[in-house]
DNA sequence: ATTGCTTCCGAAAGCGCTTTCGGTATAATG
DNA sequence: CATTATACCGAAAGCGCTTTCGGAAGCAAT
């Protein structure tokens, strides 16, 4: 196949390439006829300009580049795929490229940021499920990268975020858990080093205090993000003396492993044990019993953050994207107010 | 941030660009005392190659793109995270990028694959769930642009694939539920323009056959590739004057589907109804009852895929990369033996 | 001292595109 | 008709790297 360079139209067209291009880039010094000849020509022959020629030359590189949070317990996130799909879908009206990267380690990964931004391989970066202190932040902001967060760390007044404002949510549901006549409410947290982790947690807790409920720390349990964290901390919680009827989880990863563990315990959740959780995971729908949650806006917030993180490329303030969301409280079978049962 | 060129380290060091960059890549006419010399300097001032310059001067792209299966139904597939982290591993250790793209028509991917090749983007193709008939492949062999399948098309002989035995998975899954007794067995299918979505339900018929048992086409439900879908194909097929005892699904999401629909119908799944998926997704631990499936090896295959696609850019011949693995039988709790209640 | 090998590095030509600058027709202006 | 402006295109210099080629030392052998 031989390809076809700016050379060969050129040639074919006699014209220099200087012209051929500024007629396919839409110079207004090429008059109209001649750039429709050249279109013609480009057309016929299937021509495409070299990217990595293109990207030398003017020094973008037309490319955004997405971390993958390190999968943690070997559960690779769910809301992957469809992030990813939403950002493609915004770069691709440009005709943009997606680049997936990923590290094992977070050494590595520092060092793959270092290596984007230092090779000219990205104009920008997303960024998901930052810790508290995100070293990665720091970096993306020293090398001056382009980027935006899907979520937030704690000081995130100077960069774009997007984000879900899980601290309120989790007071809402622990209003929604104590007017079911809850009072022993359980918490599985996620590791706090997760900046999401710790606010879901205060969620919680303030939650509690509004309700002039106890802060125990006997009911809090913290675990890995995946199905069998959430079961062995359930367990936990459930095997107490004075175990309580409600579990509040960070995740719907744990609180489907939360699930498991009660049924295990021969309880049922939904009336011995309410459990509830957070993200609003599709397969919430299909669990036994089908999971209360919080859900977030999935859908939507892959394209808009790939809008966001070009406004940003092209040259807008980056603090003036900071986005929180709210999000919505899906009510299934897994939460019902206490019983006889439940109080054992 | 003064980006470091060769121009910059070829001053500081007192040597040409051209001496630096032979160096830093280890050729064999420059002496191990100046190799050391450039590269402790390169590390000092945290020099990377800017890649695009690379790329134009050698003409490999080192990056290999991944079509996104165009989501059917709205749902993402659920492996596509998995098999993106199985090839980014393989590529990172080679430090080559892991493109995705991704196309709402069909003819905006024949586009899109069009573009990656004469556009010099990528050096290799990675394709999901192909058609009987897979236009993409045809133009992937016509551009000559390396690629391998996950899955494969009707006529295969002619390029690298990696891909699970689902037809001989099928007939044993008919085998094992006649054992339980079952003789009329439900077929709730994917579209067949799916080559997977054809062998399995080849596969289906096969066992069907060998157990001596009728092709009855009215047990047969095509639907589309989600849970909705299965759940619309269960309530048709369970509403029939003489109902299957067994619904044998083509996928896991479909299978989950058929689960909801039938304890709608208030019978209970594994007792009432045999249900069976494929694919072996996680959450089929979850479901109620836990999903009774054929598994298919996903941890390992997009490792597996991205090895065998970069032996291939290194001009491997793709034919000797054609790889059937089998699935395996993971029986939960969705089946079991007919029962008084069945037969009904 | 001459020849012949190595060893090592400099010089320079690209890779395929973009973009600035300058120059030549042609049209507009007085 | 001379002059200035306008429209359009050619020429050429990069972008930052790789890679081939040739040549200058250095050493051994004759």
């Amino acid at each position: 196949m031989a390809r076809v360079s700016l050379k060969f139209l050129a040639s074919e067209l006699g014209l220099t390439e200087g012209t051929v291009s500024r007629a396919l880039n839409n110079y207004a010094d090429i008059s109209a006829e001649t750039r429709d000849r050249v279109n013609q020509c480009a057309k016929k022959y299937g021509y495409r300009a070299n990217f990595n020629a293109r990207r030398l030359a003017t020094g973008s590189a037309e490319t955004v580049a997405y971390i993958m949070p390190a999968h943690t317990g070997g559960v690779s996130e769910p809301f992957v795929a469809k992030l990813l799909e939403g950002i493609g879908q915004s770069l691709s009206e440009r005709g943009w490229d997606l680049l997936v990267v990923q590290a094992q380690s977070s050494e590595a990964e520092e060092e793959a940021i270092r290596k984007l931004a230092s090779s000219g391989r990205v104009s920008g970066v997303v960024l998901s499920r930052p810790h508290k202190q995100d070293r990665r932040i720091e970096l993306l902001e020293q090398l001056d990268l382009p980027f935006i967060v899907h979520g937030r760390s704690m000081s995130h007044e100077h960069y774009a975020w997007f984000d879900v404002d899980s601290f309120s949510a989790f007071i809402e549901v622990v209003d929604h858990l104590v007017s079911l006549g809850h009072q022993r409410i359980g918490f599985i947290g996620a590791p706090t080093y997760y900046n999401f982790a710790q606010m879901r947690l205060d969620g919680f807790k303030e939650g509690m205090r509004l309700n002039h409920l106890p802060d125990d720390n006997e009911l809090i349990e913290i675990s890995e993000l995946s199905d069998s964290g959430g079961e062995r901390a359930a367990n936990v919680l459930l095997s107490k003396a004075n175990p309580p009827t409600a579990l509040l989880c960070a995740t719907d990863m744990q609180a489907i492993g939360a699930l498991a563990a009660t049924r295990a315990k021969n309880l049922t959740p939904g009336i011995d044990v309410s459990i509830i959780g957070y993200d609003g995971l599709d397969m919430g729908k299909h669990t036994n019993p089908p999971l209360t949650t919080m859900a977030q806006p999935q859908a939507f917030s892959g394209r808009h953050i790939g809008d966001m993180l070009l406004a940003i490329i092209d040259g807008a303030e980056p603090t003036q994207f900071q986005e929180l969301r709210s999000a919505t409280f899906v009510r299934r079978m897994s939460d019902g107010p206490v019983t006889a049962t439940t109080r054992n």
